[in-house]
DNA sequence: GTAAAAATACCGGAATACCAGTAGATCAAA
DNA sequence: TTTGATCTACTGGTATTCCGGTATTTTTAC
């Protein structure tokens, strides 16, 4: 992989000083002509896009961050700037968060377990217009569990009031007198919940909702 | 602070490639007289202890790693090497692992987020023969949330599998078909189940559980 | 302004879960 | 070997959920 001849600026958004350390001694030893500049909020970056004007060729982007999901961020910057490339870097290895990223702009999704090679091939990929994933990235994609294909139903403001309460182990009389509704009401919304999560009780219903992060 | 005379090692236990380059490049940055020697799993680190006789001085480990926790492979090091100082390097930052990592002999307890600065503060201090916090570990240490002291039921076999076919939406008397029991005693595990999580209703039961991990 | 979605509400009845209390059988550890 | 924990099982009764179908009102969105 021969050195890009034009100069190339990476930024890097993480809340972790070591990986900041780690990414800025591997992109250095990898390119001739790069200048890296880190940020460890998303905020800290969406400035330095507005006030440079363009923002960086590359971006690599933390999921987790302090004041901004990366998702969030993804899409921002893609709104502020089309022509950066944003790369996640994160240990999230969810096949739904490596989706959203993607949906919002990314143009790939490393793990923070690849090596340093990966690393840079990727970001090569990126600067060439490619969907870079890492390794492992293209293996959760490549097999998609039943989970991930699973497609969890869409709950209204009231029914999720509903299923929370009920997960408190509230029944539905105790519910109705604390949303001030009938209680056959209560009943009606527990029956859409379960045929939305096709499930046979509210039981099921709060399992499934649990392993998704619907409730708590 | 002064920078030791004698020579130390410091051995680094992470699979993330980039974090062990973040890692060597400060530790190299802060000391003068410092060797480190990096593994990206538990088990290639524990043959190098064997294989030495000793081990390093300090051991920095990451509690998620590929084969085995970091809380099982500090206690094991402790076992063959009693000199070693263990301090963990890791994102996880709720008290119960904090609080694991030190009864299994951990010397601290560093949060990724950690800038460089602190992370060799700590190495200093744990040389120093001290117990070494990072500042927002120290945080979380000091203030317990409520869901930290409550204290978990310990489940018998049965109980767990009772609790998971409820968690499925199966009945009582389905479940008691499939383990071949009465559905009367299955009753009377679900009630031990609510007395021990101390909720109304096996609804609440499931909840508790999953946000414990109990559940799948 | 109108159609779709959401929230509200009802009936009757069957199924199931929850409550309180008790107790024999089994098995592992002290 | 005896004690404690676990698993098993029962009686009898009450409370609650779940099922089916239907329908009005309020919000939201195009």
């Amino acid at each position: 992989m021969s050195a890009d001849k034009k100069k190339i600026t990476i930024a890097i958004v993480d809340d972790h000083p070591i990986v900041l350390e780690g990414l800025q001694k591997v992109l250095m030893q990898a390119y001739d002509y790069v200048s890296t500049i880190c940020f460890s909020t998303g905020g800290e970056f969406l400035n330095y896009i507005k006030k440079s004007g363009g923002g960086s060729d590359i971006v690599l982007i933390d999921i987790t961050l302090p004041d901004i999901n990366g998702i969030d961020l993804c899409r921002e910057v893609k709104t502020l700037s089309a022509a950066t490339c944003v790369l996640a870097f994160s240990n999230h290895n969810e096949r739904s968060t490596i989706m959203k990223m993607l949906q919002n702009g990314a143009s790939g999704y490393l793990l923070k377990n690849s090596s340093a090679d990966e690393v840079v091939a990727c970001i090569n990929e990126a600067l060439d217009g490619q969907i870079a994933l890492s390794r492992e990235a293209r293996e959760i994609m490549a097999k998609p569990s039943a989970r991930d294909l699973q497609v969890l139903p869409a709950l209204t403001k009231r029914e999720k009031e509903i299923l929370k309460l009920v997960a408190d182990g509230k029944t539905s009389a105790a519910i109705a007198a604390q949303l001030h509704v009938s209680p056959l009401t209560v009943e009606t919304h527990r029956r859409n919940l379960m045929q939305k999560f096709n499930v046979k009780s509210m039981t099921a219903a709060v399992k499934v909702a649990m392993e998704n992060g619907i409730l708590g």
